[in-house]
DNA sequence: GCCAACGTTGGC
DNA sequence: GCCAACGTTGGC
């Protein structure tokens, strides 16, 4: 049982959107070494933060499952959507998604600005300098601090 | 809007 | 295979 943290542009998904879809497949990542993670390593069941970026409070807003395993990601195939991308064919498919289902909220906003502010949390990936995949493993420990960090 | 830190592309 | 130019991410 894996633990993950995946980012979302609230204007574009926020967890309200998730909430009321219930399950959807998070599509558009165009990222080699995050379609490897999706598709070698997580696996159903896992558990995901859902973390809200480029947005007024950036921070971990809400826990979803991997509802099931990776699988290709139709918007690839579609000339109309915006993550077209003519190298990849339901034959051949190049970029790959995972389907997520909401489990519920936070009580509050953990913020990327607190988790910096953690010792418990210096290691974690999310916090490297120069960190930009979209998707990044957080360990047990992690997992369970930013938990804790939810009741303060 | 700025910009650091990456990733990708393509000429050579 | 190198590397400059360009594009993207995402905090601030």
């Amino acid at each position: 049982m894996n633990y993950w943290l995946m980012k979302s542009e609230p204007s574009v998904f926020s967890i309200d959107d998730l909430r009321k879809v219930h399950t959807t497949g998070w599509d558009g990542v165009r990222n080699y070494q995050v379609r490897n993670m999706m598709r070698d390593q997580m696996r159903k069941g896992d558990l995901a933060f859902f973390y809200h970026s480029s947005c007024e409070v950036p921070g971990v807003v809400g826990i979803m499952e991997i509802a099931g395993p990776a699988r290709p990601d139709p918007t690839a195939f579609d000339p109309k959507s915006k993550y077209y991308d003519p190298g990849s064919s339901p034959e051949k498919p190049r970029w790959y998604l995972v389907d997520v289902r909401f489990k519920r909220k936070l009580r509050r906003v953990v913020t990327l600005e607190e988790m910096r502010g953690e010792k418990a949390l210096a290691g974690m990936q999310l916090l490297k300098r120069g960190n930009r995949l979209s998707i990044t493993p957080v360990t047990k420990k992690e997992w369970d601090h930013i938990l804790s960090m939810e009741k303060a």
